[in-house]
DNA sequence: ACAAATTTAGACAGGCTTGTCCAATTCGTC
DNA sequence: GACGAATTGGACAAGCCTGTCTAAATTTGT
């Protein structure tokens, strides 16, 4: 309804651009109907194209679905090296850089279209296609948790953290700064960006309140056992 | 497939117990097809009655998700405050006592087949029945967390913990004894007993790491930051 | 045991969806 | 401008699903 504005104002696009837009539009369309309360005629009208080219491009509604999925994990899966990427192994003002690093997460990783969109996908048909969560699930998580508790565990041996198992601590990481979004998530919303920081910012300050080294102890600890 | 062993060896069952039986079907039909992708034949078929049976009973299809939705959210919220009501408000040993907590709050809240169930519904058709997810909002999480964090508030004031904000401990408290199990939940699968006890373990030492009060301060700073 | 209420199986109409086919049109390229 | 490829819109069959209706069988209460 809302949608067709930008497409449809370029009347020539290529024979790439519509397979792309095509996908788009099923990615919407699958995320807010389901698979089964998907509906072929709806996705061609909001890729702004017939239903037979649906079809010309991708064969049949299952393949459709498939190349959704699969777009959407490498895309999200890109993105979260990427920002994985980004870590402080070198970090000024810890907290603070732990901080941006945990917002950065959330708005290019787990808040944007892509990482929502993947998310209620994998949670509503994943049981049905275990071959295409099995993928995920070795792609995205595993290798994520595994990236993310080395650098960790590199901050560890620098001295900026005190951590037993950097595992636990990268999962618990990503638990703690996205604790005051899982009812928004849930709903497939997405959080302001004051609701992003705020949430970070919490998180971030109980992760460092636990495996904060002495060194870097943060003020909570060093106000309830000073000297 | 698994399921009309127990239902269909008492062939005499009331009205009322028709009514359950086809809601408890319904509930598990909706979660693993989703509602567009629910058959009311199925349904019949898994609760062991006709389909006029079904439709005698509640009228329609939408009808009948909401009741199971209703019925879902019911049991749910009367089992989290019963599992509340077990907090350790005078904790003999605050970890243990924690531990054994978010257990319970796990196995009876969030990992039985009630709370996953209600989980993926509300999660795949949140965004179509606002109202129903209205009612749940205020009803669950909301006043979850309030409660909750009550007892980390009287757990504070009695000296056990070191808490600025109750409620973001509450929610951090959550999100923590969870971390673990985040990926099992998000495939609508349910954790081994073993896993959630690891998760809760791992989860509640971090807490206490981060909020406990000098005089329970855990190892882990014990052993880092001596004399 | 009898009468009322409930349940059942099956048929059925109406609607919607998928996937195919085709003729007419438009597009990209030379 | 012309040719081949892609796209379009619409018609179409086949299947599935919801919700209704019926007449027969069963269960319940008394």
């Amino acid at each position: 309804m809302k949608l067709g504005v930008s497409p449809d104002t370029f009347p020539p696009r290529s024979h790439e651009a519509k397979r792309i837009s095509v996908v788009d539009a099923a990615t919407s369309v699958f995320c807010r109907e389901g698979y089964a309360g998907a509906n072929i005629d709806l996705i061609a009208a909001e890729a702004g194209v017939s239903r037979q080219t649906v079809y010309n491009h991708h064969g049949d509604k299952e393949k459709l679905f498939m190349a959704v999925v699969r777009d959407l994990t490498e895309r999200c899966n890109a993105g979260i090296f990427a920002t994985i990427a980004t870590f402080p192994d070198q970090p000024i003002d810890l907290e603070a850089d732990l901080i941006a690093f945990a917002v950065r997460m959330n708005r290019n990783c787990i808040c944007n279209r892509d990482g929502r969109f993947l998310r209620k996908l994998i949670q509503a048909e994943g049981e049905r296609y275990p071959e295409l969560f099995a993928e995920w699930r070795e792609q995205g998580p595993g290798r994520t948790w595994s990236a993310l508790a080395a650098r960790f565990a590199r901050l560890a041996y620098a001295g900026h953290l005190s951590i037993d198992d950097p595992d636990v601590a990268a999962r618990q990481f990503l638990a703690l700064v996205n604790a005051e979004l899982q009812i928004t998530f849930m709903l497939g919303g997405m959080p302001t960006e004051e609701e992003v920081l705020r949430s970070a910012t919490n998180g971030v300050r109980t992760f460092l309140a636990a495996f904060g080294s002495y060194k870097t102890t943060s003020v909570r600890q060093a106000a309830l056992a000073p000297a």
